[in-house]
DNA sequence: TTGTACGCGTTATCAA
DNA sequence: TTGATAACGCGTACAA
């Protein structure tokens, strides 16, 4: 068969039922957390004879709803997803797992609509880099929060809470504020939370993600005030920028790209018929300590 | 057909011998710029109803070759390819366009295979920019190279030379320097340039793209020099880094998003019969001065 | 071993 | 208009 034809795949894909192609649906492709899991991602399905169909939802719900139409049309053998933000509608995870696709989330996962989920373990990370502020004397503590219809903006709040909590810190209500995923989201968010009566303004805040904590240090600095000194800013990523910015972030490291192979290895087992049954993937995550904090990693 | 069940695309595509699907093959996924050139693609593929899938070639040759395979025998209507290095071999670029599969390059080209390219002007960026250096005063000049199998790595040396050579400046062979596109070769080719005799040791240096030039300017840091003072360093993307890194660099913007659009709206005319034969397209590039070349923008 | 007919799910064609 | 049927290119099962 060297000779100058290529047999079809599609022809054996129909005969076969079976494509050896993943789709994989992410919701934003330039922060570099998903470079870096499709990456993974790719890494194991390659080296299993399979290939990828990329789908951009765009943070867009209809987009999203429209991605999986269309893989499921292409009779993809599994589903990679990160939820877009707004994912009110889960009637359409939920055929996509009863028509007996193979679907897993990674990152952003949808709960309760039986399908395995790989992430960090959000809260927990919230948890501790909540803690980690409040152990350096602040008290007057912010969330940025991520979008309340997706895994990680609702648990990041929910440890962020709980520290608080844990602590004895009451938080008000105004101190958590919506700021989306993206630099412009926190740089608003930020604002509005140094506008806040100095009683509840925050000395220590929160951000959902890198890129809304880099906004929040942005509106921090143009109001004229210093991070860390006036105000400490932490995140979630490790970003590739987060050391590099002016004031070098503190964060959590999310392993982007062991999230993605994990993602591929449980999707591959699924595929192929090994353990069938939906589980929780969590990966552990470490504190990385910079200057955005207040805590100089030096002086250790 | 709103009822439980999803037309099946593949047996539609068997017989309209069309199947929606474009191939997309990047030699690297983390670089910021490929992300950036896959939204712009896949904004106009999605706009007209295609879709992507999507091919690592991980700067591996074979992996590359294979990925062409796979794309002929997924029958994509189209491939968009940005050449990995070391692409000696070039018949199975040609057997593609010689099959009719059209076929367009981005960024990285294959020149004389009969098919279409996108990308900036990469001799032109060069010399505008090394002439930049020279009216700076500087006359010691190196050049840290990509590899001499990739249009970018070729031509960007072209015109490094182009622009000494209209200006009178003699660059000795051990000035240029192969570094490859990642920040450990850009190091370990300035830790080479540094080492050089004092009479030729560079005061400037061009290079081929930004993580060589990030790695470059650790390399000039960790000598216990600094940047520009001892060695002004110069790259070449813009690079989502370039702005934040100790030492702002100076370098030429690649319009990635909208080389990505181009590329996809000239290969969608040649998929749908409009625009036969093959082009040139060049998108124009802008420098962008920041520090390390010894130019203030402020005192402008 | 080598070969031939059928089926995969769709569209297109042609007859009714 | 509607409905039956061939064809797309490949696997497979069965026959020779």
């Amino acid at each position: 068969l060297k000779l100058g034809y290529t047999p079809n795949t599609i022809a054996r894909s129909l005969v076969l039922n079976k494509t050896y192609t993943i789709g994989v649906v992410i919701p934003e492709i330039s922060h570099s957390f998903f470079p870096e899991a499709i990456r993974g991602i790719d890494e194991v399905a390659h080296k299993a004879g399979y290939h990828l169909i990329l789908m951009h939802s765009a943070e867009n719900n209809r987009r999203e709803r429209d991605a999986i139409q269309t893989l499921e049309g292409k009779r993809v053998d599994g589903i990679l997803l990160s939820a877009s933000t707004g994912a009110d509608d889960r009637t359409y995870y939920e055929r996509v797992v009863r028509i007996g696709v193979p679907l897993v989330f990674f990152d952003r996962c949808i709960r309760g609509v039986g399908a395995t989920c790989v992430s960090i373990d959000d809260e927990a990370s919230a948890v501790r880099i909540t803690e980690h502020l409040i152990s350096h004397g602040y008290t007057r503590l912010a969330h940025l929060s991520g979008p309340m219809g997706v895994s990680i903006g609702i648990e990041r709040l929910s440890g962020f809470r709980e520290a608080a909590r844990r602590n004895g810190i009451t938080v008000p209500n105004e101190a958590v504020i919506e700021s989306g995923f993206h630099e412009e989201g926190g740089y608003a968010a930020m604002k509005k939370a140094l506008s806040l009566p100095p009683r509840v303004r925050p000395r220590a805040v929160v951000a959902v993600n890198d890129p809304a904590a880099f906004g929040a240090i942005k509106a921090v600095q143009d109001a004229g005030l210093r991070v860390p000194d006036d105000v400490a800013v932490v995140g979630f990523s490790d970003d590739i920028r987060a050391p590099l910015i002016s004031v070098p972030l503190t964060t959590v490291r999310q392993p982007a790209y062991q999230l993605g192979r994990l993602a591929a290895q449980k999707l591959l087992k699924l595929i192929e018929g090994r353990g069938r049954n939906p589980e929780e993937i969590i990966v552990s995550t470490e504190i990385v300590l910079r200057d955005s904090c207040g805590h100089h990693p030096a002086s250790d």
